[in-house]
DNA sequence: ACCTGAACACCGTTCAAGT
DNA sequence: ACCTGAACACCGTTCAAGT
């Protein structure tokens, strides 16, 4: 059988789904494609480039807002990516860890700078955005970290004071009133 | 050469700083002491146990403030606690791993907890804790991947707009901003 | 262009046995 | 109590050779 990169990505992210990050190996998803793992070395340069593909395709099945006053479509855009992150296993710490080797977190990215941009608070819009992205993923992979432990069984784990998703919201809004308050006293 | 738990995570650290933390491995760290990579299972049941021990040591040797008015002692400690992330190659991936298992990031989060129950802000505290670590630990991870990238060669590696002490003191006001926003209009 | 086969240089962990 | 020696069941990656 042959592969396109596309394909290959594609199965990536069902081996992922279905078994995890931890397992999903070279040699595991060659044996899920019928294939040596030596063969997925002529599609992708290494393991890294993989995974950064499968986070992008990953984040690019997501369906982002694009109206609304830049407040509210800063508050959608996190909601829909936190969203995303534990639609798949692992898909927080997929994307986080393919953030953190610097190779660009895909559609959110662009369009939490477009908002920002709007939001006019100029030079600042930057940091913001990296502001908004690490409460995000940190929290995804917090949730998805104890959903996922939860599930094996040490069910006594801790279970949150208020609601879950509550707990999200919250620390969103933290970060968003403070982006308005930096905004409101900047030079 | 016989020895005690915590004479194996010193070296450990040691180990960490000079080789980084994807070079710490349990053969590794077996030769470097001189000893069997089996030996350290008889002081660690498994190389999690050992990196949490590694994080809980390494956020242990910072010095803490304990004083002042709990906002600006909030700063402190998360000033402090990114200080020490960078202090160790990898320190902060090391700590953010070892959070991300859920094995409680040790003490300054017990201060953070202090503090900012001093602030009044209620059963928002674990929230708003949690908010900051977020930004701590992911804007610090950011910071030291691009810092060693830029050591090894890739130079020209997108130098960041402002200085770069600055941004995370930004990143840093605008959660404790929103937190005092909150805080100001809660139920 | 895409894949095989085989190898290289590693991993974490277990466990009987030694002192 | 602490360690050795050997094994088990894996990894990511490279590379000549095949079609």
């Amino acid at each position: 059988m042959r592969y396109r990169r596309e394909e290959i990505v594609v199965r990536a992210l069902e081996v992922l789904d279905a078994y995890g990050l931890a397992d999903l190996t070279m040699r595991r998803l060659g044996t899920e494609l019928g294939v040596q793992p030596s063969a997925l070395y002529h599609h992708f340069a290494n393991k890294q480039t993989l995974l950064a593909a499968m986070a992008d395709e990953l984040l690019r099945r997501a369906s982002w807002p694009a109206e609304g006053e830049w407040v509210d479509r800063t508050v959608a855009i996190c909601s829909v990516l936190r969203d995303q992150l534990l639609a798949y296993r692992d898909g927080a710490e997929l994307v986080a860890t393919v953030h953190s080797f610097g190779l660009g977190g895909g559609e959110p990215v662009d369009l939490l700078e477009k908002a920002l941009a709007e939001g006019e608070i100029g030079e600042l819009a930057p940091t913001a955005v990296r502001t908004l992205l690490h409460f995000v993923y940190g929290h995804a992979v917090d949730e998805q970290t104890h959903l996922q432990a939860a599930e094996v069984g040490a069910i006594g784990d801790a279970p949150r004071e208020g609601d879950s998703g509550d707990d999200f919201a919250v620390g969103l809004s933290i970060v968003v009133a403070g982006i308005q308050v930096i905004r409101a006293t900047r030079p």
